[in-house]
DNA sequence: GTGAGGATCGTCT
DNA sequence: GACGATCCTCACA
């Protein structure tokens, strides 16, 4: 797998519609952050779209609060928050400003900044792209983003420490599947991963 | 190799 | 006062 020398920068307007739309184009983007000067990132293999009012299972389907305000607030904005009181998950905001939506990272592939990542997930270097950044939380972990640091951020930006970039790779095949680890709604068919296999 | 249970805290009722 | 979009560890087969 080679990186083209063309990414560009995922633009506010890319997230501007339907969080299923999103999440599905998401798959095969390379998620940037930039941490303590270091450049990490991964390829985006899997993700889950949330709804708004009419999801029972989104964080949106409340009344806006400041815990989900960001998933009100205008699209491509990131959304962190604590789940279980151990782990960190991490949204993106979609949608024009008002409407409710996002899509949730669940599982990238690790390409630069492998070492830091694994330090960061108290992992060795050679752990598995599963153990490292396979699960919502383990991402989050694997590239230092929590609430404090990240909360808010537009990732549309150029100066944020968290983007995504589109390099011109497409997955071969999307898989759509039910959600998983959530109790309401899990029948709809929200979740979608790359299918290709590992290179 | 597989399965079950514990950890831990912000947010909502 | 209770729950949750999860992960990790330990036990057992």
């Amino acid at each position: 797998m080679k990186r083209a020398d063309n990414s560009k920068l995922l633009s506010q307007t890319f997230y501007n519609r339907s969080p299923e739309v999103v999440a599905k184009e998401l798959l095969g983007m390379i998620l940037v952050r930039h941490y303590a000067g270091e450049r990490l990132t991964g390829r985006i293999v899997e993700t889950e779209a949330y709804l708004g009012a009419a999801d029972p299972a989104s964080h949106a389907a409340r009344a806006v609060s400041p815990f989900n305000a960001v998933l009100f607030g205008p699209p491509g904005f990131a959304d962190i928050y604590l789940i279980y009181g151990l782990h960190y998950c991490m949204n993106v905001s979609c949608l024009p400003d008002g409407e409710p939506g996002g899509v949730l990272f669940r599982a990238i592939i690790p390409l630069e900044g492998i070492d830091t990542m694994a330090a960061l997930r108290n992992l060795k270097p050679n752990a598995s792209a599963k153990a490292l950044t396979g699960g919502p939380a383990r991402l989050c972990q694997a590239m230092g983003i929590t609430r404090a640091s990240s909360h808010g951020q537009n990732m549309a930006s150029a100066s944020s420490d968290l983007q995504i970039l589109d390099d011109g790779y497409r997955p071969k095949s999307i898989l759509t599947t039910p959600r998983i680890g959530i109790k309401k709604a899990v029948d709809l068919p929200l979740r979608f991963l790359v299918d290709d296999r590992e290179p």
